[in-house]
DNA sequence: AGCCTACCTGGGTC
DNA sequence: AGACCCAGGTAGG
């Protein structure tokens, strides 16, 4: 299969911090082709980058309005529908270089932070997937979370295609996780306590108005929609706001969590320093603080410094591995 | 309103 | 080996 190419300067997008960077759990990278494999908008995608171009390819669709458009006598190809729906999840009509530079001139730290993590997009995922995985990302670790958001692909999702052996599957339906056997099923599947969360709140989605609900959310403003979110089951502020940020448009929307939490008072509010947790008061307080540093994107800067903050411990912990492999290898040889 | 604790599970550490 | 601790939080007291 050939690959099509997208304009798309390197340093606009990397696809390492973007995607690996806990926004979205269903990537996986492929580290001797350089490639990334992932689930968006009912289809399978391949992507790559090389010189000035965003490499994709389409493993397999069940997006309607491809076929659909298709369908029409003065239509888009598929190659141009496939096209817009790439550039909007990474939101290529922002200019991020431009930015970068504003976030820098405001705050030194970011400057500094920003060099080795250029390109790092915030995406525009979908309002479903983006809910969901982040009920189970509560109190847990991102490994365990990717198998989570597996699982419910596996078992309540559409299989869109097979490819060299592996099954892609859509993210479910609101509807099929309001089923009441939802929870007993994914206790089973070691979801814990998330399993009455999941079932629950997408029973509740669905009472709303389901898709409608989540359009509304968007039209709202960023405190409105908040509050809205954190009416269901097992949303709360955290979550709430990777919500509003990640999916519903509201680029001011600024998630405190453990990490940002410790950025914050080690770098800017000293006085909240050895807290053992985030108060409701603290968690306006550092999300107003970073909003009055960056302005109305404060949550897409927020995210280039926690990819920043996030990378350094893999860095620390990739280099830690490597020294104990040298050790073992070292041994070996004696 | 603001603080406390239990909560599922798996992976890590000592 | 087993008893901790912790992980991108939240509900219910």
């Amino acid at each position: 299969m050939s690959w099509n190419k997208l304009f798309c300067n390197p340093c606009e997008l990397q696809l390492l911090g973007t995607l690996n960077g806990g926004q979205s759990f269903r990537w996986t990278h492929n580290q001797d082709s350089n490639e990334w494999t992932g689930v968006f908008s009912k289809t399978v995608w391949k992507l790559k980058q090389s010189d000035n171009f965003l490499q994709y390819q389409v493993l397999g669709s069940l997006n309607k309005s491809i076929s659909e458009n298709n369908s029409k006598t003065h239509k888009l190809s598929d190659e141009q529908n496939f096209e817009i729906l790439l550039k909007k999840y990474f939101r290529l009509d922002h200019d991020l270089r431009k930015y970068y530079k504003e976030w820098s001139e405001k705050d030194k730290l970011f400057q500094s932070a920003c060099k080795q993590f250029y390109g790092i997009r915030m995406l525009a995922q979908e309002p479903v997937e983006n809910l969901f995985s982040f009920i189970c990302s509560q109190n847990n670790h991102i490994s365990r979370i990717s198998s989570m958001v597996d699982k419910l692909c596996m078992f309540y999702g559409e299989e869109i295609c097979n490819h060299d052996g592996v099954k892609y599957f859509t993210f479910p339906e609101v509807e099929k996780l309001s089923d009441p056997q939802v929870e007993s099923k994914l206790r089973e599947l070691g979801f814990g306590y998330r399993a009455k969360f999941i079932q629950k709140s997408a029973a509740q989605i669905v009472e709303w108005g389901g898709e409608k609900w989540f359009n509304s959310l968007q039209e709202m403003k960023y405190k409105d929609a908040r509050k809205e979110l954190m009416k269901l089951c097992g949303i709360g502020p955290k979550v709430a706001d990777c919500i509003c940020l990640m999916s519903l448009n509201h680029l001011e929307a600024l998630p405190v969590d453990t990490h940002v939490y410790q950025i914050a008072a080690q770098n800017y509010l000293p006085h909240l320093r050895g807290k053992k947790n985030v108060t409701d008061k603290m968690y306006a307080e550092i999300g107003d603080h970073f909003r009055n540093l960056y302005g109305d994107m404060a949550g897409w800067a927020h995210t280039v410094l926690f990819c920043a903050d996030l990378k350094k411990f893999q860095q620390i912990e990739n280099s830690d591995s490597m020294e104990k492999c040298k050790q073992r290898k070292k041994r070996k040889n004696k």
